[in-house]
DNA sequence: GTGAAAGCGCTAACAC
DNA sequence: GTGTTAGCGCTTTCAC
């Protein structure tokens, strides 16, 4: 019927007030050169209309916007939850607002850089701040500052990583401690630090110890449990098979499990299996699993901390910071003295 | 150095095509009136120089933009995060894209309705449709589709809700089968339908076995375990105390254990605790607890559904969309028959 | 202290 | 088919 649009605009609020927009603008950014009278006239317009400003419209044409960005592949995938706990926390009781940015069309975006469509959307306009989790892609520009969780191998940008490299050492000198001589490896997804540091955690201890370090031991992954399951399968097919399994996540952890129970093994009684894993004591309900807590909940923490920093203008004086995980043991593992 | 913002934009498209702003805007709406030779090279071109229209931009001047938003107090907080799974889903491989807008401030907002204060900052202008999560407001009025998840008691706006009451029922049913008479009853968050249909089908079994309805017995929650805890503290303290208590959610019932176990209780050998549970097997670690399944991933998915449905202007079939909730038995209750 | 006017990046008439 | 133009709701000079 009418053509007009019923929302509220800041033409409605100055008009109310009989003002003008700009004497509202003014208002709204608290700018200290609005006489007091009209400041609180103003003010109880807008309450009494419950007018809010639209974030599109601020975005465009100011800088500021007190929104936080975050870029994620999946809403719903455990790592980005877990990290949203932390990220809540570190919001609360700020001036800063959250937008998670999310795309459907995973299929058609995975490969090319979800990361960076979704970045040129928001960044620059809508977030003063953009904190990006898992980007595959190694250069990634951002007018705004921004933080990346768990990033791409070759990053340079500001980061929160687990520390990967430790948690591989600590769960092989446990492995090694219990006697294991031949241990297999499933990888993470492609692309990431924490994959590669937890390779080189597994390598580095093997070394170490003065063990052997068997290529046909170490089987590619993407944090999958299906990928998990066909790796795990491969490795208990082997002429000489593994003693112990060591999953660089919790979910190809599962499908290491659901292999060795299809190959009629018991855990941890024929098969020591230990994995990284998001979620505290998520694994706790999977019987002789052994885990490395990663605190992904922490990296949040940290990372929306490291980015609110960047945005007030402030330095960070680690632009790489690291958060410790620890060894989970419940069932110990088999001991193959 | 420069004043110029390296943000690339439909102009800089357009330059680097030698054709007109239209133009490129019409090959990004993929509108029909575009030569094929036009069309190509703008497309390679934007390709090339990896542009992404501004959100911001998009947003103010069209209706349409692709975005679904989800509104929600706290990111971070259970059940948002169990939406998020059947969101996630449902969204995969559509064409929309997923904004959650959620604020910090919650001191500041959670009375006032922050949910109408996210809603006109995103409504009308960044999403094409809304998703409210646990709103406490019961008139919201937005100019683009909205759907409710666990909405406010007097609400009439699309929403998907579980089915609380057959859920309490069932509860009641279960623990006065056991043989309770007495049984305490910890509400739910003022306000919202899943606090009032979950009493009232406490009351209801209560009348429907015949049994007094004691108001000593029901005591105030508001789905935390704090709550819960001082509320099951006051049952237990009572001089006629409950033989079982019924908690409107996960938290309370935490609570609820934790009160129990202070006066050195045992669950469930010297008190009945069952529970609403917001994530699937989340309180299966919680020795003694019997638990209401929610489902409350599929509240998301479908919420979602629906949503995209009113977005595609279709209409909906049932605007008040319920969802089975399952009993689920662990370890027994006490029978005290 | 306040208003008028320009313009952010984009879309949608309306011309040609 | 394509360019020109007028805004969307807001912030921000620059006048007064």
């Amino acid at each position: 019927m009418s053509r007009k649009k019923n929302t509220l605009t800041i033409r409605d609020v100055a008009e109310a007030c009989g003002v003008s927009v700009s004497t509202v603008s003014r208002v709204l950014n608290d700018k200290d050169d609005v006489a007091t009278e009209t400041y609180e006239k103003v003010r109880r317009v807008i309450a009494e209309m419950g007018y809010t400003s639209s974030l599109a419209a601020t975005s465009m044409r100011s800088r500021r916007t007190n929104v936080i960005g975050i870029l994620v592949v999946d809403l719903g995938d455990p790592f980005s939850l877990e990290l949203f706990k932390g990220i809540g926390t570190a919001i609360r009781g700020t001036e800063y607002d959250l937008i998670v940015y999310s795309g459907g069309r995973v299929a058609a975006t995975a490969e090319s850089g979800w990361e960076r469509r979704h970045l040129s959307r928001l960044d620059g306009s809508i977030t003063d701040g953009v904190l990006v989790v898992t980007p595959t892609t190694e250069d990634l520009t951002a007018i705004s500052p921004l933080v990346a969780v768990d990033p791409h191998e070759h990053n340079t940008l500001p980061a929160v990583i687990s520390a990967n490299r430790e948690g591989a050492i600590a769960v092989m000198e446990y492995l090694i401690g219990l006697g294991h001589r031949r241990i297999g490896f499933i990888t993470g997804r492609q692309g990431l630090v924490s994959t590669s540091h937890r390779q080189q955690g597994y390598i580095e201890a093997l070394e170490q110890a003065g063990l052997p370090v068997d290529p046909a031991l170490i089987q590619p992954g993407d944090y999958t449990r299906e990928t998990g399951f066909h790796s795990a399968q491969h490795l208990l097919a082997l002429a000489d098979p593994p003693t112990a399994i060591f999953a660089a996540n919790d979910q190809s952890a599962l499908g290491v499990i659901d292999a060795a129970s299809e190959a009629g093994l018991h855990i941890p009684e024929d098969l020591s299996v230990v994995g990284f894993d998001n979620i505290p004591q998520a694994m706790c309900s999977v019987p002789g699993l052994t885990t490395v807590d990663q605190s992904v909940s922490e990296m949040g923490y940290v990372a929306t901390t490291m980015l609110i920093k960047l945005i007030q203008g402030e330095t960070l004086d680690e632009p790489l910071c690291k958060i410790p995980t620890r060894l989970v043991i419940r069932d110990s593992c088999r001991s193959i003295k």
